[in-house]
DNA sequence: GTGCGATGTATCGGTCCGATACATCGTGGT
DNA sequence: ACCACGATGTATCGGACCGATACATCGCAC
């Protein structure tokens, strides 16, 4: 899951290490509390290593801002290669059985920008269809094992199986928008600052649909 | 925390681990999906070694029931032992941050009726606090960084809000409640003989409102 | 002038998950 | 009569991720 948003993250600009967790935070803020560094460098580490994204030192600069006595050290910054946006692809266009988990799913959504609309439709239906399940669960148990449980814990069945249906719904309206061509989609690549000119994958027409 | 939650069942009836996992998927089922056996057995391991817990290989009873030619084997029973229900009593008392984090929260709630009305409050509150944290960083990022997110995070950010709000006002109801006296802790140590007796806990949740 | 919080990189031990392997039992289909 | 299949049952292994920790620099407020 981290490979997958880093891989996200690294395809809108080069980052060093600290500025990547700040973003992961800020985009993954609804799902996971923080990514800690004890998974990150590891994780950025092993992506390196399989090629799909190159460190490099940040240090030059062109030299004439500032003396480098105070030479900033340290600050490696993360660039994606070729194979790492293919490995993007593949990553966020497969669906799976991890796609519908919490945590999965979340992540899988925070990239729906880069990710067409088939695929996008296959992650809300397959969501939709574990979250419906994690619901039927909860119901048999508040209905036909109520009494082998505390009232502490049948408020905690009680208080999830409310999240369930209210996701459900949520997912239904997601759903729903897909399928009627109008999706909120800002395509959104890299480009914000004129520079990094990128083809961002199949980002579904239909641009510019503010929400109320 | 897998921990916690096993003293916990343990402390209403001796199990094996295949049993164990249903009850725990049972009584924690609306925070996680099911434990894995690759967790449970370990952790097994582990609380005997530390003797909070004794396995038996479940065999003989008496022989009269089945021929013992079809004899069971395989099928190890966990008890906990007097230590055991120490360390439950001590991890349940102490409060921290792990304890208002998502899954600590829920298995914590999930033993409220085994937990002292004084821990009880203050795990709510903290978890209040963690959640209004989180719901405020959500709304600084739907307010002064919208621009930088397209229109799907700001989706995800958007219904985290609203489960943040929810969740904020449902801890209320419950801090209420706790609050107003009817709430008799019921400490239920021993649970000297008679399983499937209902010392019911208190009731959290009193009239519930149906659906507009 | 100094303490303190933000920035910044990095490792280590431990918890937990997902896949996998293997064995028994009862039930129902062919 | 046979056997496939799902439930019951125990167990391990590699890997992902977290929490604590360590260490260094920078700017700013007191």
């Amino acid at each position: 899951m981290l490979e997958l948003a880093i891989l996200g993250l690294l395809q809108e600009a080069p980052m060093h290490g600290y500025e990547l967790r700040k973003e992961l935070t800020a985009k993954l803020g609804a799902i996971r509390a923080a990514i800690s560094y004890g998974s990150l460098y590891p994780t950025l580490r092993r992506l390196q290593a399989a090629g799909w994204i190159t460190e490099a030192a940040e240090t030059p600069a062109t030299a004439e801002e500032v003396p480098a006595l105070t030479s900033r050290r340290g600050r490696v910054v993360y660039t994606i290669t070729a194979e790492g946006k293919e490995r993007f692809a593949q990553l966020i266009a497969q669906t799976g059985p991890e796609t519908y988990g919490d945590t999965g799913f979340g992540v899988h959504f925070a990239f729906f920008a880069r990710t067409d609309r088939a695929t996008r439709l296959r992650i809300l239906e397959g969501r939709r269809r574990t979250i419906e399940e994690r619901r039927e669960g909860l119901r048999d148990m508040l209905g036909r094992a109520a009494e082998r449980l505390d009232a502490y814990t049948l408020e905690l069945q009680r208080h999830g199986l409310e999240a369930c249906e209210r996701e459900v719904r949520w997912l239904e309206e997601l759903i729903a928008n897909e399928r009627s061509g109008r999706a909120p989609t800002v395509p959104q690549d890299g480009t914000a600052g004129g520079r990094r000119e990128d083809n961002s994958p199949p980002p579904p027409g239909e641009s510019r649909k503010e929400r109320p």
